[in-house]
RNA sequence: GUAGAUGUAGCUCAGCUGGUUAGAGCAUCGGUUUGUGGUACCGAGGGUCGUGGGUUCGAGCCCCAUCAUUUACCCCA
């Protein structure tokens, strides 16, 4: 039998003990302040059917769904042109019905429609869970990644949108972020730029480029938007609005200006006045949320509002997004169900926080006590003491076997265990046993039934 | 899909304009210490130099191909 080189795909990490430990503290915060604002967890398979998935990414998300190969022969029922035309995108209707899950939020629209008939709205839930993309890895970017969403949907109050910006900010808070950037915009704003230049079928394009205005300045912006279709009038009226600064409102007010003859973005201008106003009442919250109106996001089922979170203190892409969605549960049959939903990017979020020291030291979760392993003899004799210390709470372990001394020492303190117990002849023979700081060295008889109150 | 970078020990890497037997640190194992880890000292094992071809008296180094990894673009968390 050859020897296969151990490899997992590209794109794909293995967790050890020390990294799942920082993760969970991720996880575990997060979820606590879902959790404080009411969401409640729900989980969905790993595999969605192909159909629920494809067309509610636009065509760049796609190509990056994995798909899976049906089982069985399933070049069977392949019709002959596919294969002979070498037709890959009709070849793979028939070769796979089912896909591994993109992102949380579509699989969760399937579920609601699914589960229409139990559940009351609004409905409020949260889920944690990896999700993959075929896209080339690099920097902050993997082929399978956790994604940790809340969303609420059969509620169209702004409150919500409001409050999404609450759970990012008492969030990354919590996980020792200080510098971070919460943006906001409005999809409907993004209509009526499109609609004033007379271009409405652009917008997908408008948007993709100006989105690149901090990563290429404004003459490739332009550049873009003439490659796109754009004209130079275009550009002229496009220019105001692109280089808008100064404070929310003052970008608001000039905004007015500009877009006062569309309604679609009245509207929009309206919703952020509405959010921006919730968050003035939540107090201590001014100017946490920045208006940015080339903040586009590439997911084509937003309506209103969209949320990108940015961190400022590591060259990163972005750590979490959301949005409103209107329509997103009616492809499946279920109209007029709005939602609005936030995501956190959790591996992005452990990158920035290892990057940056902000894990706290004391995390290592890991044995309290090591029980040496001198002899059979003693071995026995330390069976009921590994369960009385147990029994206290205290997480213990007795080395499976009498190796020698050194060895079980090192066990210990590569394991980083604070308390070792050594038991030998001497010790039985007096009913104690000799307890050994780790971390001071100091060692000190212990009376076998005082142990447990050592920890 | 487009472009660049890098493949040498388990890991991180060094290896001069091509020249004897390819090195270091860390890790592992053993010893100094048969009841003591973390520190110190001594020692050992571990390499088809990614793969295949070519140039050369001679290739880890040069050339071609191929595979893999990685970074950037597109797009995204």
């Amino acid at each position: 039998m050859s020897n296969i080189k151990p490899a997992i795909p590209k794109g794909t990490r293995d967790f050890s003990p020390s990294e799942m430990v920082k993760r969970n503290y991720i996880f575990d915060t997060i979820k606590s302040v879902f959790k404080k604002f009411g969401y409640q967890e729900i989980q969905t398979p790993t595999m969605e059917n192909l159909s629920t998935l494809t067309g509610k990414y636009g065509d760049e998300g796609d190509k990056l769904i994995f798909k899976i190969l049906n089982s069985g022969d399933y070049l069977g029922k392949v019709t002959s042109d596919k294969l002979l035309d070498l037709d890959s995108n009709g070849l793979t209707s028939q070769i796979s019905e089912k896909a591994l899950r993109y992102d949380l939020t579509v699989p969760f629209a399937r579920y609601v429609v699914m589960h229409q008939n139990d559940i009351s709205f609004p409905f409020k839930r949260f889920q944690i869970q990896p999700v993959w993309r075929a896209d080339r890895p690099q920097k902050g970017r993997y082929r399978e990644f956790y994604q940790c969403d809340a969303d609420v949907v059969g509620s169209e109050s702004l409150l919500n949108e409001a409050e999404f910006i609450l759970i990012y900010d008492e969030a990354l808070k919590s996980l020792g972020l200080t510098d971070f950037t919460i943006k906001i915009n409005n999809r409907k704003i993004l209509s009526g730029i499109a609609e004033i230049i007379g271009k409405p079928e652009l917008i997908v394009d408008l948007t993709v480029a100006i989105d690149k205005l901090d990563k290429i300045g404004l003459d490739g912006v332009c550049k873009e938007l003439i490659e796109r279709g754009f004209s130079e009038v275009d550009i002229d009226i496009l220019k105001p609005v692109i280089l808008l600064e100064g404070s929310n409102t003052e970008k608001l007010d000039k905004l007015k200006q500009v877009l006062g003859s569309s309604e679609i973005a009245l509207k929009g201008i309206s919703e952020i006045e509405t959010i921006f106003n919730y968050l003035a009442h939540f107090k201590k919250l001014n100017g946490i949320c920045e208006l940015d109106i080339t903040l586009a996001r590439g997911l084509n089922y937003y309506t209103g509002a969209i949320f990108e979170v940015k961190t400022n203190e590591v060259a990163m892409g972005s750590i979490g997004g959301g949005g409103r969605y209107d329509d997103l549960t009616g492809v499946f049959g279920l109209k007029n169900l709005t939602g609005v939903g936030i995501s956190f990017g959790a591996d992005r979020i452990y990158d920035v926080l290892l990057e940056l020291n902000l894990f706290p030291q004391n995390t290592e979760e890991t044995t309290r006590v090591l029980i040496s392993n001198f002899d059979s003899q003693a071995e026995l004799f330390a069976l009921p003491i590994l369960q009385q210390l147990r029994e206290a709470g205290i997480a213990t372990e007795l080395y499976p076997s009498n190796a020698k001394l050194k060895k079980q020492m090192s066990y210990a303190n590569d394991k980083k265990i604070p308390f070792v117990i050594l038991i030998g002849s001497d010790e039985m023979a007096k009913n104690v046993v000799t307890l050994k700081n780790m971390e001071s060295g100091e060692q000190t008889r212990i009376p076998i039934q005082d142990l447990a109150k050592q920890f």
